[in-house]
DNA sequence: CGATATTTTGAGCGGAGTCAACTCTGGTGG
DNA sequence: CCACCAGAGTTGACTCCGCTCAAAATATCG
């Protein structure tokens, strides 16, 4: 039941998103994925970009000393998979039930202004999180963490928020404690009240940048 | 502390305002830039791209509490200047003497593989960046920095820095302070040899990454 | 309802930030 | 050629945020 409320939260996809998708592919099948379940595997081929339809994805990177860099998430209508090489650098892995339609692209046969279009979107997002990550105090990462989710799933109060303590603190930088102590924190503050572990609401969307101390 | 203006950044934007490049290797005439000059602003109109001929660029977004974050430095041989909207959200400068070559682009019109394929390098190399970011201790961090431009200048073992310590500081997250204890602390553990501020060698590679306790 | 995983909270410690003083470097002009 | 100087870099002392280890509380699932 709670799933089945997740998967519909993430469902609301922004036209613009529908539009630069569709525009890459005919019809293409969905594939389900429950959750946890690998998409594609680091040193794995590359070639097929993945749309998400419903659910959530987690791009992650395995480091020599076995820690876990989070380097992305994507909700419904947002497509990735983009390689700069012949094969993945990262694993993809459905954090929850999740449905993906595949974009078969073969080199230099599916170039068009759309595909560029979502790759520097990428790169955007990509350095947009490294302001992120870069320089901010626990707290702060956090906050920006929350309304980049809120911006990108549309309502700007109501968050939800699929992923683990462990996923975001591997997405941030920063341990499971830090981050459950940073919610606690602006929970305390006034600024976050949380429905559920995976619900959560905005109260105060100017505030959440400025605690830090 | 106020951080990140992210509406702006998070916006999805219509595959209309990219402005990508049409042509990649026609004769560009060679402009030089002195030391600490700027190439373009955040918020100027985007629609050139940049290849090094010679010299180092640093691409960085100021945020509003007054902090700066370098996004990322350029050598010879690479090229910059992408961009989804259609403004620049970063400034580039150049570092020391540098010759660029411009490369004018024309909106939505032939679109080629290698520009892509220069998008998604940009990608790759954002999210690399943020694997070092992400990582825990400072030495690690300026181990993996100085590695990566030892990569990217071809000589494995000496590296020419080009760039101040504020400068390092700011991409890798850390004070001034910070990355000057982390070198001394590498040059303590005879991993590194500074033969001048700008000029490194590097004489265990393989333990740069390791040091950290 | 019990078993397990996830999350929260607590206590203590260490590394990086802050503030400050000092040293080194490179450039300028006498 | 050298003295001077401003900026860059280094080092030190201290503080505090976030990591570690540990335990309690809560959520999830069979």
């Amino acid at each position: 039941m709670q799933a089945l409320a997740h998967t519909q939260a993430f469902q609301t996809v922004p036209a613009s998103h529908i539009h630069a998708a569709s525009i890459l592919n005919g019809p293409g099948a969905l594939t389900t994925y429950s959750a946890d379940e690998e998409i594609y595997g680091q040193g794995e081929r590359a070639g097929t970009l993945y749309e998400v339809r419903y659910g959530a994805v987690r791009l992650y990177r395995l480091l020599s000393d076995g820690r876990r860099q989070v380097v992305a998430f994507h909700f419904a209508g947002e497509t990735f998979g983009f390689e700069a090489e012949g094969v993945h650098s990262f694993f993809a892995e459905a954090i929850v039930e999740t449905g993906l339609r595949k974009v078969v692209t073969h080199a230099n046969s599916n170039i068009n202004p759309e595909m560029l279009a979502l790759a520097l979107r990428g790169m955007v997002r990509a350095q947009q999180h490294l302001l992120v990550v870069g320089r901010q105090c626990a707290t702060e990462k956090l906050g920006a963490f929350l309304l980049d989710l809120a911006e990108r799933q549309g309502d700007p109060d109501r968050i939800d928020v699929p992923m683990t303590r462990l996923d975001i603190g591997d997405y941030l930088g920063m341990t499971i404690e830090t981050v459950s102590r940073s919610i606690s924190k602006l929970k305390a503050a006034g600024i976050l009240k949380l429905h559920s572990l995976r619900s959560v609401e905005i109260l105060r969307p100017e505030k959440l940048r400025q605690i830090c101390e």
